[in-house]
DNA sequence: CTTTTATATGACAATAAAATGACACTGCAA
DNA sequence: TTGCAGTGTCATTTTATTGTCATATAAAAG
């Protein structure tokens, strides 16, 4: 396991980086343009992006990094200008994790990495795979950012399948995990309820995040094929 | 339930109450000398204590504050006058939560109780929904500028979802909001409270703002779908 | 290439849930 | 007192969801 610490982040001032990197030699710092960067270290990753960046929202960037194989499990903070509650929560329905406002010193940029690590508790837990995210509060899912009407069933079968990447599931397991109790479902109820989520998912514009595995079930692969 | 908010702070530099005031006019703040306080209202309880406080250490304080009844599941930051690894392990040590340093001016620490308090403070953005607008001084409705009747619950409902987008309530959590205290009312009823809230928007041309979960509740969707 | 097996899809009936309408009860004001 | 606006309940209507089956399509096996 690495312990490597990466921090990307958008326009820093002069002399920020400089601070970061000599309060933390041992960080790999990136600076963070407009597009995600395609390599990133393994170990944890902290990303802050400015509300505006030169060419697109902040906004824009999050979900691109958020999209981003290299960048979509790091803990993003959104850095507004003025406290807001509106762009706050445009900031988290966008990836964000967290929000603080600018402008940023190194202290305040470390301190907010150190109440943070510690607990590693995202300030709004939310399922990302690719475009698609789940938020659960508001029982919704959404593709890049477009709320997608699901049924029930459709909704339950797709956070089932985001909460476990990359395992796969037999007909029998899903109707015991997501079927009524004491139901019978015939196995075959389990391709109709898959076809359903992908239909619904299509009709999005999002890429099918399952894959069928012959005469075993489905997955969720975490990696595009 | 309460929504009641309520900051403690150790010896607040001259101005700090007045912004926080200003900023937050319904919080219940109070100062604090070198005794927790023995009374303190219910919800949620936010404490700022210094590192040095005048009588006694910040830690004694913090630990002191975690043995008083009132106190005790106050969310308490450690205030330190300079980043310093030490000290924030013994503050965590003492019964912090969290800390930061120094010195505070109200922005920030607004910006921290926001960024950790989340879901249970209600949003202080104006209440806007696309066209709907609530005046609360005036205790009444907009469309489009224009004022819209409502009856006494579905205002109250109303103004309910629009403090809290984007979350699922179920049919029991809105009737132990809105409902009379110790009334027991039938789940039906709230699609009946819907029902008649939708109803009186449309009459006024508005968008239906409501999403109907099914076998959950009810949400309001700050993304139009 | 043909056969066999497995999965995807469309149609439909049964069911579950939500929206609606009607009505009775309350409290308040004229 | 009557009249009326506001509510809660319940019966009914409307709508949405879901399981099954028949058929079409795709993938492996022979």
């Amino acid at each position: 396991m690495s312990h490597l610490t990466t921090l990307l982040i958008t326009s820093p001032p002069a002399g920020l980086l400089a601070d970061i990197a000599r309060l933390r030699p041992e960080w790999n710092l990136l600076p963070l343009g407009d597009l995600p960067p395609a390599q990133v270290p393994g170990g944890k990753v902290w990303g802050f992006v400015d509300w505006l960046c030169p060419t697109m929202s902040g906004l824009e960037l999050c979900r691109r990094l958020r999209e981003a194989d290299a960048t979509r499990h790091a803990h993003l903070t959104m850095v507004l200008e003025e406290p807001n509650q509106e762009a706050r929560r445009r900031a988290l329905l966008a990836g964000a994790d967290d929000y603080l406002v600018g402008p940023l010193d190194a202290l305040r940029l470390l301190e907010r990495i150190d109440s943070l690590g510690d607990k590693d508790i995202p300030a709004r837990t939310q399922l990302v795979h690719g475009s698609i995210t789940i938020d659960p509060a508001a029982h919704q899912i959404r593709v890049g950012g477009q709320p997608v009407p699901m049924r029930p069933n459709e909704f339950r079968l797709l956070v089932h399948f985001m909460e476990h990447p990359d395992q796969v599931f037999s007909r029998t397991a899903l109707i015991d995990r997501l079927g009524k109790d004491g139901e019978a479902l015939d196995e075959r109820t389990v391709d109709v309820w898959v076809g359903r989520l992908r239909r619904s998912l299509a009709a999005s514009g999002a890429p099918d995040p399952l894959r069928t595995v012959r005469a075993l079930g489905y997955v969720m692969d975490s990696v595009e094929s």
